[in-house]
DNA sequence: TTACGTGCAAATAATTTGCAGTCCC
DNA sequence: GGGACTGCAAATTATTTGCACGTAA
């Protein structure tokens, strides 16, 4: 938001830009038809960086953009766009759900003042080992979510 | 809940056996009276080793030991709880928030097919450094939750 | 043409709230 | 006795579903 600790990083992707055809025939190459409704909401999503939208953000985006999509479509499409391979979903607190533009395993700090999403750059990050999964179960993925608040009186 | 993974530790809070009149205590020191759906909850949480529940689950739990207890007073039992430092709340995916009687920063394993959560034994996680907060933000909590699925063919 | 998509409105699920009545100190 | 607490039911919030209609291939 008003943080600059990420600068958009590139899209690992190949979706710079996304142009309209080209976001066209990703939809495509993951079976979606690309109606009218999820190439306005990929646009939205993929046209400038990453992102990490509620369903309700998208929605409202959507409207004043002039593309108006149904609630029932906009979680449609999320998920299909998650299932495919372009979003991931994250769990924050509460019930609102969270999907993010960048799906490569990465963490977040959450403003807790505001439930804002921020990635936490890989470099500010030290890699640490992942603990062996229980008996009989294998790591399917790592969710690490710091939460921070306003430090008091400017320090910190 | 099948995995001898996490013996319960020994009580921290020095809630062991936790007979009523401590309990009692211990709700008056949180400036809460010891009601009786408030002690009635209480055993049930602290009775016996650490545990993750949700609303429902005490709510269950409460009505089968012949102490039924409203919904609503669920909800406020465990948020004053909370407020009070006995419990934590974990955010977990989905709408249904989970409650840890260990109160201490710990990290979970999370069972997708069931959504049981499990703690991660400390040893078994070797300490990482957190990452610099945000400028003009602090950390407030670290939040590691480790999802994990069965092993296709019992190998892991 | 026709299977896939979309929008609406109603249904669910988890949680919160308002308020009349109850109980602890 | 009086304020804190509880229970009920209705309200909210986020999300899902059922189904008639629309539209891309």
């Amino acid at each position: 938001m008003l943080l600059p600790l990420t600068k958009p990083a590139p899209r690992a992707d190949g979706m710079e830009g996304c142009p309209v055809h080209a976001l066209r025939k990703r939809l495509r190459t993951a079976r979606l038809r690309p109606t009218r409704q999820r190439v306005a909401l990929g646009w939205l999503l993929f046209g400038k960086g990453h992102r990490h939208v509620t369903a309700e953000m998208l929605f409202d985006e959507a409207k004043s953009v002039r593309s108006p999509v149904s609630m029932a479509t906009i979680y449609n499409t999320l998920h299909q766009f998650t299932r495919a391979g372009f979003l991931r979903e994250i769990a924050v607190e509460g019930a609102k759900a969270y999907f993010d533009t960048n799906p490569l395993p990465h963490s977040h700090f959450l403003i807790e003042e505001t439930g804002a999403l921020l990635d936490i750059p890989a470099n500010a990050l030290p890699a640490f080992h992942a603990p062996k999964a229980p008996e009989g179960y294998e790591i399917d993925r790592v969710e690490l979510v710091i939460r921070v608040r306003r430090a008091r009186r400017g320090r910190q």
